[in-house]
DNA sequence: ACATGTGTACTTGTTAGACAATCGATGAGT
DNA sequence: ACTCATCGATTGTCTAACAAGTACACATGT
């Protein structure tokens, strides 16, 4: 069914294959995906087969039990309020120090401006040029190990995102003002505004996302709760 | 030479042995570790000793490139210092939401308690506790990505501590003060201090570490720089 | 009819052995 | 002494196979 590819590795390109098939909502959640199948379908080794699935187990986009089948992760609601919350924790540190250093990452401006691009196209291509600027954000203060956790939260989002078939989801003239804002207040140095700037916009896209998932809003909207009972 | 194991799953227990010797310094920054040798030391086969290799290259203890042998991962200066600011981006925001609830992890209390005991110990004692002390806090949020992150982290902390044999590293008594104090801010929900005081609490070790490392001290204590170049 | 036990098919965990591709180093030639 | 080629070692991947565990259906008993 999926056609072959070369790349460095065969596990990695089978893994990045399914990937793509599970971000493009091809593998609907807890689609079994079986060693043999995947072996099969891409002509390559079970153990090979093995080894893909198990990265992307890694990745949190597959899940898996001892001696049970990989399914393709079904994240509720709780799982996308964490998702949010880590990257708020993440993120709005990363702009208190892009501002401190008024550093204006040049990847992100140029994200912004491919949204601003396709403001007429369809909603959903909003998606990949959205996670780049934030993503422009994360890797400009050079930190490989925030830079790798962030990009693991990416992936969950897009699987999240890749659920949801709403297209009235996202406000795609309203995220690219949003986001030319954040990038103006870290020019400015006002590092403190840019976080909590960022915390409503991520607060704002998270509950949009639960609600098009069928969970009901959290209690407020830029400050999620949800402490654990000690 | 090492004793097999039997536990949920082979290349797991392998995996988690590999991980203690490595944490012991038993097996030194930049040694090799062959598939083979690893597969007849454990007496297992070679796919499993590779798969228990992956997972530890995952965690980031093991380094390897493609078609090269896996080697112990080789920490710099550079990278403590991306270490200890990703833990000081999860855990400041941890506790000024920790003191926004008030709620002080009863693991973290008994943890620093324990630190207290063995005050008259050895010096190295304290990581497994001061560790603990830490992840506690971190996991009272109930946040399984964000405690998923600093268990990493803490892993490559662990694997520096192991490099140094500094018996001087560690100031037990201060150690346990200051945690004392963070436990005491939080109590008090003054979530801004507590976080202020842990960027020192974390810099300060970060630094003892980078000089055990014979690297040279950073710019300023409580607040690193090393913004990327754009 | 319902609950329980059994059994069979499917899937995963692990192993063995093998071959090609690649990396590192040693040795030969200039 | 320096460059290049050959060789050994190591990894990537495959085929084949067996053991072990899970899940579902079937049959049985109450």
């Amino acid at each position: 069914m999926a056609g072959r590819i070369a790349a460095v590795s065969i596990v990695e390109a089978v893994a990045s294959d399914l990937r793509l098939r599970i971000f493009s909502g091809e593998l609907p959640s807890a689609h079994a995906l079986t060693e043999t199948e995947v072996a099969t379908s891409y002509e390559v080794a079970r153990p090979t087969a093995k080894a893909s699935i198990e990265k992307l187990v890694a990745e949190g986009l597959l899940v898996r039990g001892v001696h049970k089948t990989a399914r393709v992760a079904d994240l509720g609601p709780e799982s996308v309020r964490d998702i949010y919350l880590a990257r708020a924790y993440l993120e709005s540190e990363v702009l208190r120090r892009l501002a401190a250093a008024r550093t204006v990452p040049t990847g992100a401006v140029q994200a912004n401006r491919d949204i601003a691009a396709l403001a007429t196209g369809a909603p959903l291509d909003v998606v990949e040029p959205d996670m780049r600027f934030h993503t422009s954000l994360i890797d400009a203060v050079g930190n490989e190990r925030i830079s790798r956790m962030y990009s693991s939260l990416v992936a969950e989002v897009r699987l999240c995102m890749s659920r949801v078939q709403s297209l009235h989801l996202l406000d795609t003239a309203l995220i690219q003002a949003e986001h030319q804002k954040l990038l103006e207040l870290i020019e400015a140095g006002r590092g403190e505004e840019a976080a909590r700037l960022l915390d409503q916009h991520l607060g704002r896209a998270r509950e949009r996302l639960v609600a098009a998932m069928g969970g009901e809003a959290g209690p407020e909207a830029d400050l999620p709760s949800g402490l654990a009972n000690q």
